[in-house]
DNA sequence: CTTAGCACTCTTTGGTTGTGAGTGCTAACT
DNA sequence: AGTTAGCACTCACAACCAAAGAGTGCTAAG
């Protein structure tokens, strides 16, 4: 869509002070706003092809304007400008790291707190996708004569770990075999790669250890899984109730969407790779209860590979130009965090 | 405080009915509900005395009579029988558990949203407390050369881990004596004698290792401290919504209030032991958030002591009568499911 | 002690009426 | 042809008022 060049500088002036105030912009109000040498009726007219184009329209026949999905999505992709964080706040950002590098699961949770807190809007992580990660190593920690605690080590870095109770003793022996199993047949191998049938056949041909080990299989299996499936962490909810867009029930139907995972993690899961910063907006959204919400979602990458999201969701007059580098911002350091921390082998 | 016996039955059946509709209640539509041979102008002249003793109160004078704290606390105290939890519910709530029993944190969090789901509440409830715990055993397997995950284990079942990086490889000799030391220092002490001045005594005695022993013997300190720092976990934030109690920005306040984690302890610690459930009603709670909500706790048990405890959180008008025993039958049930999975020693 | 009756209070609802912000249109102006 | 002043029009919103309804407290009689 091609557009004026004044056009273009009224619809980035009404989105922007709709964000600023929530208000509908009259054409009175922009002008105060905007050092235009034009009048208010020049204005209105510019206002009403823009309204025509259905990039703004009217609450009501005789309110100003808002922006329309379209109007924003124009703003998002031609007119705006993403601010600069600046410097103080991004020492305030990497100090709120503190000690909890170590564990992929906790940094996600501590940057979708800080992304929080930063935006205002409630946010969402992932932990890193164990997608073509292998197993890279399992260890049996014995903790009672019948049970142990088996530790699996992803080649991300990832670290899980269960307790396996057998109902014979486990003995040297019966760990001996179990560590002679995991080397043949598991150690090496694609998380992906232990499903259901690839169990069966594995207890097909256990033989007599079977009763002993089947116990500590199944912990092995169970924690692949878990470590497969990308874990989807939701903060700041109690944002969305400061957003006076979600009036009514429609901050409950958000809270409760937002507590379910499995939608949220296809949701995040759909941001486009090829941008930097996948913004969706309102009803570019493939869920009911996002209609009214913005998305700002960003992928991070460990040793340049695609390996999670991070984003945020709040409502459609969200302040895109400052959020939008903030998002990216984050997932940016945590992709940095996450790879130095794992990439001494 | 005594009451006649009609007075009594006056004041239950006002909190019951004013629980159910929200609705202050009149002394017609009380009479309707109550099967009593009496008129509607004695049934006022007795809530008017109720009123007088500060158990029921008037939002303005010509409406209907709502319970007052003190209203509900005589309610509670003496006038409510608990009810019985279905057999089918029962089998429902068992059912949740799935497989998630192996890890005493999952165990709890699910617990908090069972019980969120059962109540409509939100739910908050805390990982077993490491007091009184010992270290088990420690153990140090080796991720990379110069990379070892420390994982710790408590005597109460609690299993922590954590990846430690040295500056230095870490060899077999360093492991072995890594081995030795903790086995010297750390195997058997309460997780609460870990502490600064023991660590800084345990760094003097090292000599010549101290460089390579470091951060794993960091990393075991660290462990213990987030062992005997029991986690709070909160479930079902967008309950609170639904009650219309929570009106204007009291449900924002409520909210913010339950996302600190540090409050919330010290509210659930604060809960009698001697009782089966502590009930606190609106200002009986110490914190300004909680003046309009019901806070019901109770404690589970590992092994017949106190470790922590589930609750749940309403508005004042909540349903004491059902969700009371509803309260204490899960917290019953992780106290079972918990000693159940580590009494195997 | 109980109860019928009644005056009184206070919220709620609906209707009416201004007010003000903002628009669209027309006609004049550059 | 684009711009602007002027004006009639629309519509949400607030204020105000009246009627309705629920419920109370009080009094006097049973």
């Amino acid at each position: 869509m091609e557009l004026s060049e004044r056009k273009q500088k009224i619809l980035g002036a009404v989105v922007e002070l709709y964000i600023k105030t929530g208000e509908p912009v009259g054409s009175k109000s922009l002008l105060s706003e905007l050092d235009m040498s034009v009048s208010s009726a020049t204005v209105r007219n510019e206002m009403a092809e823009l309204s025509a184009l259905g990039l703004l329209e009217q609450p009501h026949t005789s309110a100003g304007r808002i922006p329309t999905n379209e109007g924003y999505r124009y703003y998002v992709d031609n007119l705006m400008v993403n601010r600069q964080i600046d410097e103080s706040l991004r020492r305030h950002i990497e100090a709120s790291f503190g000690s909890a590098l170590t564990d992929p699961e906790k940094l996600l949770e501590r940057a979708g707190e800080v992304l929080a807190d930063l935006t205002g809007c409630a946010a969402v992580s992932t932990t890193p996708s164990g997608e073509g990660a292998y197993i890279r190593r399992v260890e049996a920690v014995p903790v009672g004569t019948r049970t142990v605690m088996i530790v699996l080590m992803t080649s991300t870095g990832v670290i899980k770990s269960k307790v396996a109770r057998s109902d014979f003793d486990l003995n040297a022996s019966v760990l001996e075999s179990f560590y002679n199993v995991v080397k043949a047949s598991f150690v090496g191998k694609l998380l992906s790669e232990v499903d259901t049938p690839m169990m069966q056949s594995l207890v097909a041909s256990l033989g007599g250890d079977v009763f002993s080990l089947l116990p500590l299989m199944t912990a092995v299996s169970d924690l692949a899984q878990e470590a497969v499936h990308t874990e989807v962490m939701l903060g700041g909810q109690s944002n969305i109730l400061h957003h006076n867009n979600y009036y009514g029930n429609t901050a409950y139907e958000l809270l409760e969407f937002l507590r379910r995972g499995e939608p949220l993690s296809k949701l995040l899961s759909s941001a486009s790779e090829s941008k930097d910063v996948d913004v969706k907006i309102g009803s570019e959204n493939p869920y009911r209860q996002l209609m009214k919400s913005s998305v700002i979602v960003s992928n991070y990458n460990i040793d340049g590979n695609r390996r999670g999201s991070i984003g945020i969701i709040g409502p459609t007059r969200i302040d895109y130009a400052n959020l939008i580098p903030s998002v990216k911002y984050l997932t940016d350091l945590v992709g940095e965090l996450l790879t130095q921390t794992f990439k001494e082998e």
